[in-house]
DNA sequence: CCATATAGTCCTCCAAGCCCC
DNA sequence: CGGGGCTTGGAGGACTATATG
């Protein structure tokens, strides 16, 4: 059994023998027009499914196109409709679950559009990388570029770049450059982190303490937020934020110094990762959660439910959020007014944060 | 403080207004002669680095690009010259860290050698997703395709499409398409696996239980195969191999089943998810790890270190792997002869496996 | 109603032109 | 006067849009 080469009996080979392809030039247009008979012009019609073609013409043609497998170039079709049918993402270039699953979902939307998605991920030092993505993406001739989950320096190049087409920002950026095409799509992380702080005082916390991911992100500034607020309309004590990285190994270094300068009684973490690298510190300080340390972090990344104890955090509507990005761009191209869109984020509760 | 609008003083304000720009039609190469005084050809030779231009000329012509923000119509560029600048990548549409790390490394790699990368994703059924895809790369003119970890449906239809570009396999396909033009490039699976399972077999289990991920992913084969060899080379019995999925949850309930029917000593998981929801079915049941069971995943995904007991397993270079790829598409693109490359995987010996 | 011819998109390649010594 | 360095003009390249038969 060879993997492949008999499924599709012949095909390939009669098309390349019957075609004579000569393997120099791919077939144009003007080739298939000759062959069927008729002028370029029927082809493009053909092609692009305008009306006006006889049925027995259009057959023809079609036969033509498969015999010569002849196939559309984009590029000379996006030279004269100023329309390339690329639009350009920008992504952190890090595995992390939220923007991974992001670009997916804007994926997934774009296709339905009938985009095709080039990207560029965003290296340090941010700006460098950032400029250099978004000078090439406009040479390609990108109808749109959607930015993900950035920080303060990306939005900063983003605006500086003044990119003639419209960008939507996949972010919590609470302060957007003033131009006219920049907007936001984002989760609810301010509300997201709120309920999490509420369901651990709720659950007898006379205290949160929050360790928070790096300032310059967007969305670790709202969790720090939502959190503060919820602390302060509870009128409980707001204990400084621990600021640190998004790593698991982030995580286990703030766990350790928690163990030696005490342990409050409970934590929102602001992301999975860093919430697993806190349980790793305490597991091997005897620290249990949720006995000793309620716990709770966000993303609802795929290992979350199954971490030791299984942990409850905030799942984002990621799928949700790329394809409200793509609706946006979809506005903004169309030249509709584009407005800012916010999406739910839910509370997944598990035992992590549930004593007994 | 705005975070943007004021850090590069005027400039884009006095760009648009020296211009005049319409924000009609952006400036083509022959504005920019003509604003410079000299043919278009001349512009052409200083946007492409041509060497025979006076210093004084290209001085006008880039003062002109700069005054009128002329950036180079890829499209047109990719008409004449048949380069687009463009690889396709498929990659497979979940957020696992294999795929997700790969596919970074590609675009890094690609940048570096002056590539830009877009994307599909597969999704089920594979046939129609990879078909569409790969036909709207071959519309847009990339140049060469990669194909991220995929399985046999995919390598089927990709030998079908025929692609007129070079295409490179990022996975353990063994048996390849006998074309011309696709080849591979490989993470020593098997070998990675086999460690896996005589380090465990040197930790004193008496047999090792393979968990094995889908059987048409070549990786998941080529676990299953290291496996095996592994075993028979050390003469102990060769239970038969759980197959599952790749997530947590499959694990998860893999576990639970080995625990109504009977502990192995050693298992060993084809990924580090389904190590982790084994291990949650065993926590959950008073079953140890490493003292009841051992246990050996594989890919080394960021969390693994952190796990209950931290996860030994095996570590993929997907960095390398990016760019074994790339290198790949580069010598067939040359028109240079290619070869299937591998690359080591690595034991990271953790808690898991290695009792006391 | 259907099909054709012609112009136009923006760029790169090729051949030829200019100038200066 | 002929040859190098610099520059120019014109011919495609593959397609769509706009008249025109």
């Amino acid at each position: 059994m060879t993997a492949a080469g008999e499924g599709a009996p012949g095909r390939p080979t009669d098309t390349e023998a019957a075609a004579g392809r000569t393997s120099a030039r791919p077939p144009s247009m003007a080739d298939v027009a000759q062959l069927a008979g008729v002028s370029h012009q029927t082809v493009s019609r053909v092609v692009n499914d305008h009306p006006s073609v006889l049925p027995a013409t259009r057959e023809r043609v079609l036969a033509a196109i498969a015999r010569l497998g002849y196939r559309r170039n984009d590029a000379a079709r996006a030279l004269v409709t100023r329309r390339s049918g690329v639009l350009g993402v920008l992504t952190p270039g890090g595995t992390a679950y939220g923007p991974t699953s992001t670009f997916l979902a804007l994926e997934d939307a774009a296709r339905e559009a009938g985009y095709v998605l080039v990207v560029g991920t965003l290296r340090l030092p941010h700006e460098d990388s950032t400029a250099a993505a978004l000078n090439r993406f406009l040479g390609l001739g990108v109808e749109g570029i959607a930015v993900i989950a950035p920080t303060e320096q990306v939005l900063r190049v983003v605006g500086e770049i003044d990119a003639p087409v419209p960008v939507v920002m996949l972010s919590s950026a609470t302060r957007l450059p003033d131009r006219r095409l920049v907007g936001g799509v984002a989760v609810a992380q301010r509300e997201g982190a709120a309920a999490a702080t509420r369901h651990l005082l709720a659950g007898g916390a006379s205290e949160v303490l929050h360790v928070a991911g790096p300032q310059d992100w967007f969305d670790a500034q709202e969790r720090v937020r939502g959190w503060r607020e919820a602390c302060q309309a509870a009128g409980v004590s707001v204990p400084a934020p621990v600021e640190t990285g998004w790593s698991a190994r982030d995580g286990y270094q703030v766990g350790l110094r928690l163990v030696r300068e005490g342990l409050p009684p409970a934590v929102f973490a602001a992301n999975d990762q860093l919430a697993l690298g806190l349980m790793h510190a305490w597991r091997e300080h005897g620290v249990r959660v949720p006995d000793d340390v309620l716990l709770v972090g966000f993303d609802d990344e795929p290992g979350a439910a199954h971490y030791a104890p299984p942990l409850t955090t905030v799942r984002q509507d990621f799928a949700g959020l790329g394809a409200a990005a793509m609706r946006y761009l979809a506005e903004a191209l169309e030249g509709r007014p584009t407005r800012r869109r916010a999406l739910a984020a839910e509370l997944v509760v598990r035992s992590s944060s549930v004593r007994g």
